[in-house]
DNA sequence: TGAGGCCATAACCTGAATGTATGACCGATG
DNA sequence: CATCGGTCATACATTCAGGTTATGGCCTCA
């Protein structure tokens, strides 16, 4: 049995949600702009599924049980990442039409973007925003080639011919399943050691494999990899079954390292940080709202 | 129409993951023991309702397009929140015939437990899990009663009558959305003005705001509410649509500090730090799978 | 040149989700 | 105390997405 049976459809979900929020099952429906019976069944058909009871209905409405209030709170994960999924494939549809062209890196296309895209719909719910992603010197191009308005990178220095600004930072860091020898060192990782091991990683050519090559090019430079897959989840999932170690964005291990699925192993001497950057061709500073989204991405005070 | 409609379901984006790990149709439709045109069909219905098309099809294989490419990343986090979404389920549902039980306060249970028992899975699938959640008082009596094996509160000291470990910290931070006139702030709060300032904050009795409300008892205590809501997310949500400023757990807005589409707001000489700690009946060291999940969940060196 | 991958199309089938119609329950209100 | 307005549950017909099997075209490789 697959996962995707196990877990109710994002539109039962969006319903469990809207309940728990309305505090009855025919104010969610009105909402969600189906009928009442039709709502009613398909929690039904949820708690079933589930083998849970999820609302203590009573004539005056449906209010969640403790085990219903977990799960719908679940659920609002799962909604998040959709939402983040809808902004992304929406900017990435308006490809032709759109106002606003964004051209960006794979790692922040990947985990920032999508956010951002959340918070600019809020702010300017008329923007359609169009995507591209690439690497560095695609954005470069990009820009350059008036194919894009604004540009996002992750690297060590700002492309020839942009002009940018510095919105974050992203860290590499080192990770490993629980049950790895490196996981129980009391002392930190020596950059030798690292250059020495091989490690799971991304198909050449990704940034982050750029970064760590290039900081290990005084230790010997990095060992040939123990497995190269083509995304970081991929990557991500081999290092978590205990394949071995990774070097990844901690952007894209924060979850894991919260869960305890993979834990992060301290390197001494040794800068694994990068710039995350806006960019745009050289005089022609963002505008509009294109504008409003670089100042999204800012840092707080 | 409503997001729901826009996503694909939990089953297309499944098989989305599958065809672009396995770079072929067919193999991913064995895997997920459907027929080829099924899968063919349900891809190309993605395609069609992203208005994108994903993957380049030919005699040998289907690549991602580099639209697919990050699509299926996206996809990806969406399904991992429907994994973290199953292992909290399972865990709900075994609640009679279980083997490991659990009793967690909410904050716990709703950010950090489904992660450990996605770890816990991979390590003991044979374990069945069972999960209460309630207030610490809540969890000290189920463990007390014999009838948890192991807890996790968060809160300022351990329980009467129990054993415990501290496995992590959590940090309240104060919030607000980007457009509030704190985010601007050059200088942090004062925790003066932290009390006078009304907040958006969850019900009585959560854990957060019992803590909050000792952080600031000499400063002339906790303000009224500007809002009192029933669930984490939903503060959240009327945060970032600017109805406010709220303190929660850095646990639950860690997505939205990334994204920046909340942001953190500095608060001086107050701390809002708050130990998480796993607990047993004094005497009754946990073993077994209990040990196990508790492993799971210590730090990093 | 044949075998074995791959994907697409066609015709049909099934089941989940929906809508309409209806009834039972509770609480506030006159 | 009867009524009205809200709640949820049940019954039945309908629709449609997603599934199947069967078949054909295309490419690669031995």
């Amino acid at each position: 049995m697959t996962l995707a049976h196990r877990v109710p459809e994002l539109g039962a979900l969006e319903l469990l949600i809207a309940v728990a929020r309305h505090g009855s099952m025919g104010g969610a429906a009105r909402e969600l702009g189906i009928s009442q019976p039709a709502a009613s069944s398909r929690i039904r058909s949820v708690e079933r599924q589930l083998g849970v009871s999820l609302f203590d209905r009573s004539p005056s409405g449906s209010r969640p049980t403790e085990a219903g209030a977990l799960v719908t709170d679940w659920a609002r994960r799962i909604m998040e990442a959709a939402e983040a999924f809808d902004a992304g494939a929406q900017a990435l549809r308006d490809r032709r039409d759109s106002r606003l062209r964004v051209a960006a890196s794979m790692t922040i296309a990947e985990y920032l973007l999508p956010g951002w895209l959340i918070a600019l719909r809020t702010a300017r719910p008329d923007t359609a925003v169009s995507l591209l992603a690439g690497n560095s010197g695609a954005v470069a191009a990009r820009l350059l080639g008036g194919e894009a308005d604004l540009g996002f990178v992750e690297g060590l220095a700002v492309p020839a011919g942009l002009d940018g600004t510095v919105i974050g930072r992203d860290r590499l860091v080192v990770v490993v399943a629980p049950a790895h020898e490196w996981s129980a060192r009391r002392t930190a990782l020596t950059p030798t050691e690292l250059a020495a091991s091989p490690l799971i990683l991304r198909e050449e050519g990704s940034g982050t494999r750029q970064v760590l090559g290039a900081a290990l090019a005084s230790y010997g430079g990095l060992a040939e990899p123990l497995l190269e897959l083509s995304s970081t989840t991929a990557v991500k999932a081999a290092v978590v079954s205990g394949a071995g170690p990774s070097v990844l964005s901690e952007l894209a291990v924060r979850e894991e390292l919260v869960a305890r699925r993979l834990l992060e192993v301290e390197v001494a001497g040794i800068h694994l940080r990068r710039d995350l950057r806006a960019v745009w061709p050289t005089g022609h500073r963002p505008s509009g709202p294109a504008r409003e989204l670089l100042s999204l991405t800012r840092a707080a005070p």
